[in-house]
DNA sequence: TGGCTGAGTCTGTCAAGCGGACTTATCATG
DNA sequence: CATGATAAGTCCGCTTGACAGACTCAGCCA
């Protein structure tokens, strides 16, 4: 194939694109809802009703999306009882959950700068305790330069495989 | 309602969910392909035929998304003409586009720690030029921690709505 | 006993995704 | 000039998934 491109061509073409590490967190994260169940899970609202009434979600697409979550390992079950009520459900985060915190600082960083309210921030990530600062994340190299995005590249790894 | 919680009301629970910056931005990349178009051009493929292809995203979804992205100004169109070929169009990123690098390389970061390959990281996030080492996402709070994800928090900021 | 509530399940409708065929514009070749 | 190739779409019909609204079920409570 000629793809001769503007200024040379793009490296990327010759490797496959099937293993990217994108396409596989995409195929757990990568729809309409699931951003919005963690979001709720992430913010401190842990049952059913309460997700699916403040999401707007309706209860069989929350249903089976919990249900995902859960097969995936990012949340698991935790059931309580509450004095006088029987047996309930809540969600919660397992580690893996967890370390989604990045990804979701990125995004609400990225959409404070590009889609900012008039009235600010609706909701800020902050370093729990004493400290209570706002936390943003950043990017950085191993040789401990903090790199513009424009200074990034994503390169083939270990596990690129050729086409 | 006595949304009682095992440990404390979640503080959430009186926020208003609507604007949230995640939804915000949800609305924008939420979606199963919007996610892998931006992969590809963030490697450096940026014709219709080579993303749709690389993709396997069906052309008519493609043609939405790429419109799509171009409005919302994170990607644009950028005609360019081959000695001896007609015009065509390259999509670009934007500034806007641009930053999402730590979105993406902190999605790589999670999936590389919980989705690992045998074969090792198929794409690496590296710093472009000299240095060229590996490129990572830290969250840290402005006094300077780099806090643990069980040491952030959400919290409502200057935009949040009760409700 | 009947009612309330949380957490679902069931059902029919409608929009979106999908693969495959068709279209259009431009260049290259014979 | 006619033919063919190619990039970037459009068009079409089928299937899948989202959705709203009604129904279910279990346990507590009056």
């Amino acid at each position: 194939m000629s793809t001769a491109v503007s200024e040379q061509m793009p490296e990327a073409m010759t490797w496959s694109t099937e293993n990217c590490t994108i396409s596989r967190v995409m195929e757990i994260l990568g729809d309409k809802w699931t951003f919005h169940v963690l979001r709720e899970i992430f913010v401190g609202v842990r049952r059913f009703e309460d997700i699916r009434a403040r999401a707007g979600i309706p209860r069989q697409v929350l249903t089976e999306r919990l249900a995902a979550l859960i097969e995936r390992g990012l949340i698991r079950r935790h059931p309580y009882r509450l004095p006088g009520q029987r047996e309930r459900s809540e969600y919660r985060l397992t580690e893996a959950g967890m370390d989604l915190y990045p990804v979701l600082v990125a995004m609400i960083q990225w959409g404070d700068e590009y889609l900012p309210l008039a009235a600010g921030a609706p909701i800020e990530p902050r370093h729990r305790g004493d400290c209570g600062e706002r936390v943003t994340v950043t990017m950085h190299c191993e040789a401990g330069h903090e790199p513009a995005p424009r200074e990034v590249a994503f390169r083939p790894g270990p596990g690129a495989r050729r086409r």
